[in-house]
DNA sequence: ATCCAGGTACCCA
DNA sequence: TGGGTACATGGA
């Protein structure tokens, strides 16, 4: 195994929070090891203290893949900034709660057609179904390598299954917004592409064109696919730790009763600043650990 | 057994 | 524009 060698102050990094915080749901953990595949390679990671073992891939590449490169205590630094710019400069409580549960979560670089896939089968599941999905897809329809490992299907391979075929991996109604997302991909591979070049408000309106992709969807794809740190998933977790935990906040902005997805997520941009969505992933893995924070108020 | 989950499309006022 | 509902499946 090759390996890397982290200064935990300048590049603070947690390998588990990072692949099992609910960004990616394509590794495989076997006690204190994963495998996965990245960039049509097989690789192995492995982690301890300040030093991450791997085969399978170049340094490089994988410095890439888990965004080692990214300036963390920078990201949490502008987050704080932003915090406490508009709360008079009183700090948050409940975030750095989050940040300390979640210390070393990497968003990492996802690729973008495997994103898209993976959150349109997460619609209306839990994170452990939408793995055993995810998996069953790769085996049927992907190509099998080493090690028992498979690649994720591509565009092509799941055109040409009827949604009937991909219901069997227990996708559900899923299967047709797979099927019909996967034609439209193949026959403009330019789609995805033409994504990153554009601003996150018309990235967003253009992803959302997919069948299967609505405003939650398309934000973590942003997010997990793409980098763009302005993207705030809203899931049902993000809307009970924001209105449960600051009900000072005017989120609804006086209109009748629940607010909006984009009032939870206009609010977090505001609060958290330009990396809202890496603060955001940080209070989602923290949902089940900051006591009160999962009396779901209904 | 019941409820719920990293929601979306569609319909209706 | 905004609110209600069907949708398939499995985990807790």
């Amino acid at each position: 195994m090759r390996k890397i060698i982290l200064q935990p102050e300048k590049t603070p990094f947690h390998l588990e929070r990072t692949l099992e915080c609910g960004q990616v749901f394509t590794w495989t953990r076997t006690g204190e090891t994963w495998k996965g595949m990245i960039d049509g390679e097989v690789v192995t990671l492995r982690q301890s203290g300040s030093v991450i073992s791997f085969n399978g891939i170049t340094r490089k590449k994988l410095i890439h893949y888990l965004n080692l490169d990214q300036d963390l205590p920078g990201v949490l630094g502008a987050i704080r900034l932003s915090i406490s710019n508009s709360h008079a400069g009183i700090p948050d409580p409940v975030f750095e709660a989050a940040a300390t549960f979640a210390s070393g979560l990497r968003i990492i670089r996802q690729d973008p057609w495997e994103c898209l896939i993976c959150f349109i089968c997460s619609q209306n599941s839990n994170i452990p179904a939408i793995t055993k999905r995810i998996h069953a897809l790769c085996k049927k329809y992907g190509e099998p390598g080493q090690d028992g490992q498979y690649t994720f299907p591509t565009p092509a391979a799941l055109s040409r299954e009827s949604p009937e075929s991909l219901r069997l991996c227990s996708t559900g109604y899923r299967a047709e917004y797979l099927s019909a997302t996967a034609r439209v991909i193949l026959t403009d591979p330019m789609f995805l592409p033409r994504i990153r070049a554009l601003p996150y408000s018309d990235a967003k309106k253009e992803i959302m064109q997919l069948p299967g992709v609505g405003p939650k969807v398309a934000d973590c794809v942003l997010l997990f696919g793409f980098g763009f740190y302005e993207a705030v998933p809203v899931d049902v977790w993000i809307r009970s730790i924001i209105t449960s935990r600051y009900p000072e906040v005017d989120l609804c902005k006086g209109k009748k009763q629940s607010c909006s997805y984009d009032d939870i997520a206009d609010w977090c941009r505001l609060y958290f600043g330009l990396y809202a969505g890496y603060a955001q992933q940080v209070l989602f893995a923290s949902r089940t650990c900051l006591p009160e924070i999962c009396l779901m108020e209904k």
